[in-house]
DNA sequence: CGGGGGCTTGACGCACCTCAAGACAAGTGG
DNA sequence: CCACTTGTCTTGAGGTGCGTCAAGCCCCCG
């Protein structure tokens, strides 16, 4: 689990909430709910679960997915600080949520308003393009292929700097990517030893050569 | 391209219309649109285009999808009578949509007004919550399981009865869950060899044990 | 220092892909 | 009505990328 100073969380918060906000006023209007402490692999929501209320990352990882009764897994997606989750059905969730690390969030709770479904809108739109690129990813990409376009939107989310955290587990990875975790870390050993990123630790990564990923990523 | 009789395509259409508008007043309030006929392969909207639009498919088969560089295809989704797409971005199309077949579809102009937003956030949500579920298909699941589970919801989306059409070209499927032609095409004959299905015509299924396939789709 | 979880690395096998040929169906023109 | 074409689908043989199984490593923590 990666550590933080507090004012690495608030940086990072601050930066990547301000485009959200933009687009969700009610994140900014309404009487800003406390924020939650939630501790490694706490669970948010569970399937079957009321959906009723919309998160926001204000620090640490989330990751949402579903189950197959034999165990297998596949996380449909990560949100890091300053993204919203928990819209994933109308009624009731058919998916699980957990902090990845240890995490902060803020729930919005929906109530029936009008302008709700407003502010919901661009948010549930933005979720479905990211959902159907992964869709992709998935159906029609290679193990680099989909390691590189990971990496790359990562970096992006994290505001595009050569170095940036890692907050999952190379399961967590793998699952996000419909690969094992041996395929997961032969890749990226594979890119470390082309001089493509370099690995200072297990849970960060420094971009070398932004070319050459793009150009995996196709 | 299967043939309809004018009973037949009157049938599906208002049978599985009518969910999708008592969730969208939109859909029939407005002056129903003229319903614009499409031959095959028709293109309806190209990736890059303004999405001002979305569309209520009254009879035929319409895909969606996105290429590759290289030419590799994902298709995101596919639509039947009275089912609406065309919604995918907020701005700009990401995605291709063509008709599979002939088809018609009802183009639904989106004005400013305050209550597209409402209508228009719960097929949305929908999406989302197909393209979701369809992640998991895409990268946990087997061939077989692949296919079981696309023949099951095709099967549901025409009336959940034991015979119904496959609008759309093995390729179209193999692009549609990630896989080659072959493999779709010697999956459906081993579906075929164990009397799960029969295959009475290429665009043309009959479920046979329905226990068996849904055991396979797991 | 010893234990344990997460990660890496290796050897091997298999499900699916690739390449290639042939079957079938539907249309086309003579 | 029949040769011929064309596109789609099926079937086969062989290759490979990734999964599976199994050690062993590393780092953290007690």
């Amino acid at each position: 689990m990666p550590s933080h100073s507090a004012a690495e969380i608030a940086l990072v918060a601050g930066t990547v909430a301000r485009p959200a906000l933009a687009e969700t006023p009610f994140l900014a209007q309404a009487r800003a709910p406390q924020t939650t402490i939630l501790a490694e692999g706490a669970e948010i929501y569970a399937q079957g679960d009321k959906a009723q209320t919309v998160y926001q990352v204000v620090f640490g990882a989330v990751r949402v997915f579903r189950l197959l009764a034999d165990g297998r897994r596949q996380i449909s997606s990560f949100h890091l600080p300053g993204e919203v989750f928990g819209f994933d059905s109308s009624a009731n969730h058919r998916f699980f949520a957990e902090a990845i690390c240890a995490t902060g969030v803020r729930a919005f709770r929906l109530s029936s308003d009008v302008d709700m479904s407003r502010d919901l809108l661009p948010l549930a739109l933005r979720g479905l393009a990211k959902a159907q690129e992964h869709q992709l990813v998935l159906g029609r990409q290679s193990a680099s292929e989909r390691l590189a376009a990971f990496l790359l939107d990562l970096a992006d989310r994290q505001g595009g700097l050569e170095q940036f955290d890692l907050p999952m587990s190379r399961l967590d990875i793998a699952d996000f990517l419909g690969l094992t975790i041996e395929t997961v870390s032969r890749t990226l050993t594979r890119f470390k030893a082309k001089g493509i990123i370099g690995l200072p630790s297990l849970r960060r990564v420094i971009v070398r050569k932004w070319g050459q990923l793009q150009q995996l990523a196709e």
